[in-house]
DNA sequence: AGCACGCCGACT
DNA sequence: GTCGGCGTGCTC
């Protein structure tokens, strides 16, 4: 915990104004007013985004100041006073804070919990906002003349001096300790003598890195270079837009053209990517032509590289900030862009507590701040097409692919009344057998991991179903286990059916597991490589992998979506689409939309190389009008399509939508108070605004909550945001019964 | 959320 | 008698 900032001579009023409004991490929609005691008032000048200790109930919390006032709605006896002063300058910017209160209200979400989010986890804890301090040391003068051969029984002590003498210049730092395999406490040793001493610095990253010569950028073709153009006009003031394009089209080369020149104007970037999308290739690529430094912010770090990397954008020195959702509020000194890649990618909504959109966010911020954002992505979430194909978003289109590299063709496959070998149909095994005689490579997509979805009785027809949630445990042969994908529940194999008793127990369906078997057995001579959760577990596993496809020339590859992420197999010549149907028949209006982008995300795999790929669709409805359009004249056309069913059905991005989710342990609980909320606001408003349900989740059981929703829709934001209010009120009075989990998810992506 | 306060059952 | 269960209410 921080120390009170320390005790200046106190002489004119700093902070004039009385009171201060606070920002506090516990889920109440309001900020709390603080006296500014005289003491404080005069040694500092207190800001908006500086943290503060203050009393809150029995205990003692870290707040932020929001806003300084003169005045307070509270009588004098309500009031306490703020107990100490955390920082000097604000960790918060001013418009990093408007951004805060303008989300709170958006996502109807309490401020404070906003705020904090804003925040590293250190800073929320009250840490100092300072680099990490390290220990570089360096030789005396003492040092220099001594004997080495003096400390020839000391072995530790005479590596360390001798390297200290050789480093006699720029010191010892602790990076070079390490790789010099040097003991600290043999450091220690030789202080005492006098032979060396050390200094506590400020950890900077900039000083050791950019060892990286600039790579000469390969010549765009007319289509890159026109989006080139374009974009570079769009810089120096707001606008979005939208790069869309294929697979190798080429839309890194794209971004580093712009980024490039940004940073000749000594402008920082924002670069967010989806949670599991940031390459150590993608990185490198960056890393290896823009001279410049880069920060990664991403949540597989520690909470202390987190601050430092923070504090580099903050400080300005990090050039360039690559991050997943939560970098949106990275605080930087000169932004200059904000690029979103992969701007469809499910992981920029936040799935629990704040409920934000990194992507709207990004829009929200760099409004702000008046630069441009570019959304890229081979596959445009419809909401980006819709405001592309509107004039919102200027709508550039990399239909090309860059180099020599063919367009894979797509084919569907029709499995009605064929004969399966474990969902393969003789078409796609016959394919699969040329494919690998010409020593090229196969691709088996299907988005469903483990041995089986399904454990059944052949006598009884029980089937193997999770305790805590409403669904099926899915076989894991290799495991040995029964597994819930939804809550983290598992359990041994069952050999004998817990109901009848019968040995007769068989699976149903299957995943990506018993595939890589069967291959196995079909295809003797070929090594089938599996890539999905379970056999990437292990830190080094997906490098092991991707090391082996690389070293063959034949070989299969079977997946789930992580296939669809970032990876590409050059000598994959075809891939298969186990079931392609997925999104047709779902209650879920995203279904489609989603089936489709993982479809064209997994084909973009195929063909990098100059050789022609294929891609095998799988199908039941070969004839059904999404698919044949999908197929037939790619995914723009079909995202129209699906775009123009979308303002039909009256569903987003045509008509706005909020839910209000509850759950509870109490089977009823959760569905009874949304009834409740939704007769209440049907009283309250009279906004047009449509409500639906409640309705028990389709998951109505998930570990071990029973969960209900209520969905509301209009055609205006405003009427949306009008009810909205009235129902966090409702929830907020509710909050006293701690029985029932409430949360209103705005724009949910899930809506089931 | 956290934390205190308060009111009932089942323990030394 | 009192220890602790969790239902209820409050936090500037
Ligand atoms: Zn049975
Ligand atoms: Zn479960």
């Amino acid at each position: 915990m921080n120390q009170e900032v320390a005790q200046a001579h106190s002489e004119p009023l700093l902070t004039s104004e009385r009171y201060a409004r606070v920002a506090l991490n516990v889920p109440l929609a309001s900020l709390f007013d603080y006296q500014i005691p005289k003491a404080l008032a005069y040694r500092h000048r207190l800001e908006p985004g500086m943290r503060v200790k203050v009393p809150f109930g029995p205990r003692h919390m870290v707040g932020v100041i929001v806003e300084l006032s003169e005045t307070t709605e509270l009588a004098p006896e309500q009031l306490k006073a703020l107990q100490g002063l955390l920082d000097h300058t604000p960790v918060i910017e001013k418009k990093m804070l408007d951004l805060c209160s303008w989300a709170a209200r958006y996502y109807h979400h309490p401020i404070g919990e906003v705020v904090f989010h804003a925040l590293p986890t250190l800073l929320r804890k009250g840490d100092h906002a300072e680099f990490r301090q390290e220990t570089w040391w360096f030789v005396t003068e003492a040092g220099k003349q001594f004997d080495l051969q003096k400390l020839k029984n000391a072995k530790r002590q005479f590596a360390f001096l001798d390297a200290a003498r050789q480093h006699e210049s720029h010191g010892l730092s602790p990076h070079l300790c390490s790789l010099l395999d040097l003991q600290t406490n043999a450091g220690k040793a030789l202080a005492e003598k006098g032979l060396v001493r050390f200094e506590e610095r400020e950890f900077r990253r900039a000083q050791e890195t950019h060892a990286h010569q600039k790579q000469v950028p390969p010549t765009l073709n007319p289509e890159q270079e026109q989006a080139t153009q374009r974009l570079l006009k769009m810089c120096g003031q707001f606008g979005c837009a939208l790069l869309d394009g294929i697979t190798g089209s080429g839309k890194t080369e794209v971004f580093l053209r712009l980024m490039d020149q940004l940073l000749r104007d000594d402008k920082q970037i924002l670069v967010m990517v989806p949670e599991i999308g940031l390459t150590p290739q993608t990185l490198r690529r960056f890393e290896s032509r823009l001279e410049t430094d880069i920060v990664l912010m991403h949540s597989n770090m520690s909470d202390r590289e987190r601050l430092d990397a923070w504090l580099l954008a903050e400080r300005g020195d990090a050039k360039v900030i690559i991050g997943t959702r939560s970098a949106v509020f990275v605080p930087t000194q000169k932004l200059g862009l904000i690029i979103i890649d992969e701007e469809h990618d499910a992981s920029y909504k936040q799935q629990d507590g704040f409920r934000y959109h990194g992507r709207d966010l990004a829009i929200k911020r760099a409004q702000a701040e008046n630069i441009p954002v570019l959304l890229a992505s081979a596959t445009p979430s419809y909401e980006s097409l819709h405001n592309a194909a509107s004039k919102k978003f200027a709508w550039l289109k990399l239909r090309q692919r860059a180099g020599q590299a063919i367009l894979p063709t797509m084919e569907r496959v029709d499995l009605r009344g064929q004969s399966l070998l474990k969902g393969f149909s003789p078409q796609t095994l016959e394919a699969m057998r040329q494919c690998l005689q010409r020593k090229e490579q196969v691709l088996v997509f299907l988005n469903r991991r483990g041995y089986a979805p399904t454990l059944m009785c052949h006598q009884c027809g029980w089937i193997a179903s999770c305790d805590h949630c409403d669904a099926n445990l899915t076989v894991h042969k290799k495991a040995n286990k029964l597994h819930c994908h939804h809550c983290d529940s598992h359990q041994a194999m069952l050999h004998q059916c817990p109901e009848c008793h019968s040995h007769e127990l068989f699976t149903v369906g299957e995943g990506t597991e018993q595939i890589e078997g069967i291959l196995n057995e079909v295809f003797k001579e070929t090594p089938v490589l599996r890539i999905d959760r379970d056999s990437t577990q292990r830190k080094s596993a997906l490098t092991q992998i991707t090391q082996k496809i690389h070293e063959h020339d034949q070989a299969i590859l079977v997946g789930t979506q992580m296939l669809a992420k970032g990876h590409h197999f050059p000598n994959v010549t075809l891939v298969v689409i186990m079931d392609a149907d997925g999104g047709l028949f779902s209650a879920d209006f995203r279904a489609m939309e989603r089936t489709a982008q993982l479809i064209i995300q997994v084909a973009g795999r195929a063909g990098r190389a100059s050789k022609p790929g294929r891609v095998l669709l799988q199908t039941y409805h070969p004839e059904h009008a999404a698919i044949q359009c999908l197929c037939e004249q790619g995914y723009e056309p079909f995202a129209l399509g699906g775009l123009k069913e979308r303002q039909q059905l009256m569903l987003p991005p045509f008509f706005h939508q909020a839910i209000i989710r509850a759950e509870a342990k109490d089977e009823y609980a959760a569905m009874q108070a949304l009834n409740e909320l939704r007769d209440w606001l049907s009283l309250s408003t009279t906004a047009p605004i449509a409500m639906l349900g409640p309705y028990a989740a389709i998951m109505v059981r998930k570990a071990g909550q029973h969960r209900a929703l209520l969905s509301l829709k209009a055609a205006q934001r405003a009427n949306l945001h009008e009810a909205l209010a009235f129902a966090s009120q409702w929830l907020e009075l509710q909050a006293k019964n701690h029985k029932i989990r409430f949360a209103i998810d705005v724009d949910p992506l899930e809506t089931y």
